[in-house]
DNA sequence: TTTTTACCGGATATTATTTATCCGGATAAA
DNA sequence: TTTATCCGGATAAATAATATCCGGTAAAAA
């Protein structure tokens, strides 16, 4: 049961975006630059995150990304459904058919409990990642940093925006 | 984000074993037969919910499994847990201390924004899981039963308890 | 119009995890 | 002593996560 480490990436990354200036976009690989990871890699996680709705791109010359909503219309959860997908974790086989005593297909209407327990958890996961807005995140990081690491951050993305 | 069906097949199993016979148990081969899984690897889901302290084990001939608590004092996160650890799905890999702007590792003592979201969320998920009981699966699953099959039912594991 | 730069999508390779089997050893009943 | 079972480790195959590369497309700049 592991979230892979392209949603950390990637929420970091929206983080990175809420900073930009207005109508700017950074490129993949800048990005890539700011978080220390492999470009190729956290370029996937970006047309991800796109065609999850996330952020906008902008090809050719002077292109890049950007948030597609107010960071505080963004949530963890829109992030990790970009790059996870929305597919449940728990994937119910419908053992309950199978066996000596399993029951009849035609009986079985209403889902397996086990199933029905394992979804009402990960609805309660979801619910609260759906709680937490990339702007929130954006806030607490940037409440948490001293005045010269704020400047060093407003200078990188003024210098590498497009 | 995928959960195991080690998971489902451990969850199947201890509904299963609420319905043995006091003082009796169940040989991993039969639970395996009953659940129709592979019975090596179901052997392996067994021998992990021992280690988890789910279920007591008996060795030798007549040997076999049994729950090792009241089926109402079991809840489906011991038995997740029990397969699949305790680690948490989001792994942070402290992100925010690496690349140009990167913080010191001095002031990274409150844990990244972004795995605290993850966290409260898992916690959220695992509360839920731990609120519901292998008896309330049980319960669930034997009211939908016909009368015919939890004759079936009985009948089988009085036939193949030790 | 041509060149340059960047995203887009697919193919591919690598590594880790999940799924699955097997075997020798320990244990307890027959 | 024999038989049946759990136990733990080794191993192997299948699947998913991680990572790279390349040809194509779009848009700005020269």
């Amino acid at each position: 049961m592991q979230i892979s480490k392209g949603v950390e990436w990637a929420a970091h990354a929206c983080a990175l975006l809420t900073v930009l200036p207005e109508k700017k976009g950074l490129r993949a690989e800048a990005i890539a630059t700011y978080l220390d990871v492999p470009g190729a890699y956290m370029a996937k996680q970006m047309q991800a995150l796109r065609r999850g709705g996330v952020v906008a791109s902008v090809r050719g010359q002077r292109g890049g990304y950007c948030l597609r909503r107010a960071a505080s219309d963004i949530s963890l959860w829109d992030v990790t459904a970009a790059i996870e997908g929305h597919a449940p974790a728990f994937r119910c086989t419908e053992i309950r058919q199978q066996g000596p005593c399993g029951s009849d297909a035609s009986r079985c209407t209403r889902p397996c409990a086990i199933a029905a327990a394992f979804h009402s958890a990960e609805r309660a996961f979801r619910e609260h990642l759906s709680r937490t807005s990339i702007a929130d995140i954006a806030v607490s990081v940037l409440a948490d940093a001293p005045p010269e690491q704020m400047e060093a951050i407003l200078a990188w993305t003024q210098e590498n925006a497009h």
